[in-house]
DNA sequence: CTCGATATGCTCAAGATGAGCATAGGAGAT
DNA sequence: ATCTCCTATGCTCATCTTGAGCATATCGAG
């Protein structure tokens, strides 16, 4: 059986001041080439790492002081030519991708917290519609027209609509990387550009951008497996009560609500919400009070952790965010 | 970065006469060794395939003459020893596992389909409750007592009467890796004796069980992966299209129904269900009859696409199967 | 033509959801 | 002191969804 390498890359996600952040750090990929923000990655160690979410520990740690708690294996990526040095006798890199939820924001060595919605600005509905959709809703007209025939135009118009929610399909929140793919496809974002330069495939280039979308690009395929796990992740807040990792023990009701907010992308009602996670069993109050930032005192509340016993999968699937 | 193998798995499902089956083959592990049920498996040519799915839907065709269609990425197994070969010098083997949904099942080879709750009987409700339940809760009664100090013990019991819905708590269909792994560590899969003895760790033997369970064993993880398969399969029925790729183009309503129920090991309500894909889209009538088993004529119906655009999660996410 | 079997239509109580109104209890300004 | 602004918290209500059942339709077999 020929060999390949393993890689681990970890998303990292912390949630402050009501913006989830994503641990990145700067990388040169071609040697003296441009920085770009990447994702930690480290090899797996054949030898030491008994697990694979060992070796993301150890490595994480080593390069950022960080010691991870909840961990939860994403997706494994091994298209050939991920990564660009493979095509210059480079051997086949697999990378298994991790997600991490931590609370705490102090990290050392070269790496930095980004908001994650610098990386995917569509995906922000807290404040309404995105403007960036405005843009991108042209953009995605013209891939649609300049499908090579009636069917594939077809084709390309109904994924485009109900991935982006357009002509009148609901957005899906859950869809983050299905819209990154499209936008890939359709040469909207630069490492569509960057990708074929680099693999020599300059014929086929799409045209460059004018204007480029202000959303910041990322290193190899960082922003497709980035992708992945902030889909991934709004996903599961639904049905499990991870969000309880990104939190302080205690909390108030409303910072509750503003850090699922903050995954989820979108506002949610107030009184609905506090009904649904205290009827629902996931939090009960301490009795302590807030030291609050102005207003009315709130209550200190803390996750249940009965509450696994009595429902099969509590999490804060809500007005909103429901699924069907 | 130093090198590992990677493996590719299939976990390949189709269901006939109300009954979930896999593909399975037979293989000598330890050379001379035992005959055992093996989910399919083959190398990544990291040099020809240029997709990991690519190389999985080769060497299945090359297998078994299967070609795949639905196919979908499950988890990355890469705990050391997974392989017992790799105590004797082999190298670390990494495996990626996939999920197929076919709705042929005549295949070729070695290849043989396997009903899957041969392997986990405890996992079907559809008869209600699994007599093997009756038999694995004193046993898990065993294990949590054995826990050696209280606090452990509280763990173990917890654990338990969570994912066995034991002590006033609800099934969870989904979580059919939990309740495998749990059974691991309690040393009541026979997988659990035969890991300890091929890694050399034959103190700290389970006892070996008087009565076995009447399940079926697998080589290496397999069986874990197929837990991870069914658990992930049962969870996603309730919220993408999935069932259809196991049904022919036209079907009546019941047999869809025999369908999901088959995956998820429950009855459900046939007028509720009815109302279910009706109201929800998610069918059509073609106005076609079937040429029935007995009963008044039912209607055919076809998988109604249309769906996808109207809803964001389309599934039979109904009466029962629901999340919370 | 009656029985057995399945299909299909319809009802209804209970619960969940979506949206809003109203009141409580703090801090800082006047 | 009291006014104002702000957030917390309690409560209501119309509407939709769910869970469960009853009733009727339409076939084949005896």
């Amino acid at each position: 059986m020929p060999d390949a390498a393993i890689g681990l890359n970890a998303v990292i996600v912390a949630v402050t001041e009501e913006v989830p952040r994503i641990l990145t750090v700067r990388r040169e990929l071609a040697a003296g080439g441009p920085a770009e923000d990447a994702l930690p990655f480290g090899p797996l160690e054949p030898e030491t790492d008994r697990t694979l979410d060992r070796g993301l520990r150890r490595w994480v740690r080593e390069q950022t002081g960080l010691d991870l708690g909840y961990v939860e294996q994403l997706y494994t990526f091994g298209d050939r030519n991920r990564d660009p040095r493979e095509s210059h006798g480079g051997p086949r890199l697999v990378s298994v991708a991790y997600l991490a939820l931590v609370r705490e924001v102090s990290v050392s060595g070269e790496a930095r917290w980004r908001d994650w919605y610098e990386f995917f600005p569509w995906e922000d509905w807290r404040d309404g519609h995105p403007a960036i959709l405005d843009r991108l809703a042209p953009a995605l007209d013209s891939w649609v027209a300049a499908a090579p025939n009636p069917r594939s135009r077809q084709e390309r118009r109904e994924r485009a609509e109900i991935v982006f929610g357009l002509g009148g399909v609901a957005w899906d929140g859950e869809r983050v990387l299905e819209r990154y793919e499209l936008l890939y496809e359709a040469g909207l974002v630069p490492e569509a550009r960057r990708d074929r330069i680099e693999r020599g495939e300059a014929d086929r280039l799409p045209p460059e951008d004018a204007e480029p979308l202000p959303a910041r690009a990322m290193a190899l395929d960082h922003r497709r497996i980035l992708a992945t796990a902030l889909g991934r992740l709004r996903g599961k807040l639904k049905y499990r009560p991870v969000v309880f990792e990104l939190l302080p023990p205690t909390f108030t009701l409303l910072q509750l609500q503003r850090v699922v907010e903050a995954l989820a992308g979108v506002r949610l009602h107030k009184q609905n919400f506090r009904r649904l996670v205290e009827t629902g069993g996931l939090v009960e109050g301490t009795g302590r009070q807030d030291a609050q930032t102005g207003g009315r005192p709130a209550e200190l509340f803390v996750f249940r952790r009965e509450v696994l016993r009595e429902r099969p999968a509590p999490g804060v699937g809500l007005p909103g965010l429901r699924r069907p």
